[in-house]
DNA sequence: AAGTCGGGGCC
DNA sequence: GGCCCAGACTT
């Protein structure tokens, strides 16, 4: 059952957790306009210790905005290789070409001119705001989602935007005016180490143990409710791994859609057979020395699976390299330059030395 | 409001 | 095997 709780109540003991309890982070001990909203970007639907290789290796490799607005796409991709939602990196080179443009440079100390930018939505506005520039707006994440409605046994679905904007503007009423950042910080840094997402809740740890509704009902782990999420479609694919004698055969993906602009084997929907494989190799104009099966793998993303069977095909070096649409390239050239996605791992090692 | 978009860690 | 993660964007 809800129940109304002054939530002017709950601001200090939580400020005075989070002083005692924050972790040291990369963003947050050095909190630049910039640095925030890679972090931020990098931190959408992805878990702190999966980010912190990445942002090292992102803000140095691009130290300012500028130096993100003017590098090519392969190497974007490639600095984002294995994080995943590739279109996060992709909307943040477009908004940084708008804050050269529209902004000498400069990240708008804005809400609402944050909230134009491309990749950057409610949340992440309101992060960007409130922990660079210490403007006092909420930033409900899934973090502040489970812990409010926790703390106040609500039993809506937080899927609803309703719910969100309700909460938003609940926590913008009692944002205290000189720790806006620290305050939103703290009610994820609680989600995160406290009010966890899978596991027990550690209550008796919790700075809101006496005031928390949904302990006192002994519904935590019944909080929050969310709709039962539909299953993933499986998709069999076939992969192929064509190599001659030190190259293989790489494509670029769509510049739309499911891993967008990044580098894969040639592969196709459905399970092929061996024949099927040579015929398709024969139809390129290349000659096939040996075929060879190669294990199964499964990958799966968000919404889809892909059951994955693999084949590598030897064949002699081609006298005409210009097939289009792929590229012959050196494995360990493929590692420096080439992003590509995990879900080809399994056969991403079979690109060499494997006859 | 529902679907698309990754990858991985935890239970 | 299913959960969710410092969500945003498209349809």
């Amino acid at each position: 059952m809800k129940k109304e709780i002054n939530l002017k109540l709950v601001v200090q003991p939580l400020l005075d957790w989070y002083d005692d309890h924050r972790r040291i982070l990369p963003w947050r001990e050095e909190a630049t306009p910039y640095r925030v909203w890679v972090s931020e970007i990098m931190l959408q639907q992805t878990r702190v210790e999966a980010v912190k290789p990445y942002f090292e290796r992102f803000v140095g490799a691009l130290p300012t905005i500028e130096h993100l607005a003017n590098l090519n796409e392969d190497a974007l991709m490639k600095l984002w290789e294995g994080l995943g939602y590739y279109n996060r990196v992709r909307n943040m080179q477009k908004a940084a070409r708008v804050i050269i443009e529209k902004y000498n440079g400069k990240m708008p100390g804005d809400y609402k001119q944050l909230l134009e930018l491309p990749g950057i939505g409610s949340y992440t506005a309101g992060a960007i705001a409130s922990i660079a520039f210490q403007i006092p707006v909420p930033a409900v994440d899934g973090n502040v989602l489970r812990v409010i409605s926790r703390l106040t046994a609500d039993e809506s679905d937080i899927m609803k935007q309703s719910v969100r904007k309700d909460m938003e503007n609940k926590l913008l009423q009692v944002m205290p005016q000189k720790r806006a950042g620290d305050f939103n910080q703290a009610l994820m840094e609680l989600g995160a180490m406290v009010c966890i997402p899978n596991g027990m809740a550690k209550c008796e740890m919790c700075p809101w143990y006496h005031y928390c509704e949904a302990r006192k009902q002994g519904i935590v782990m019944e909080l929050p409710k969310k709709q039962p999420k539909k299953k993933r479609k499986i998709e069999e694919r076939t992969v192929v791994i064509l190599q001659d004698r030190n190259k293989v055969m790489i494509q670029k993906r769509p510049s739309k859609g499911l891993l967008a602009g990044l580098y894969e084997f040639p592969n196709f929907l459905g399970s092929l057979s061996e024949e099927e494989v040579l015929n398709w190799v024969k139809e390129k104009g290349l000659l096939p020395i040996r075929i060879q099966k190669l294990e199964d793998s499964k990958h799966i993303f968000s919404h889809i699976e892909w059951h994955m069977k693999g084949f590598v095909v030897r064949i002699e070096e081609p006298q005409d390299m210009n097939f289009k649409g792929y590229l012959f390239v050196d494995p360990d050239q493929t590692k420096k330059e080439y992003s590509i996605p995990s879900a080809f791992a399994a056969y991403t090692k079979f690109s060499k030395y494997l006859f």
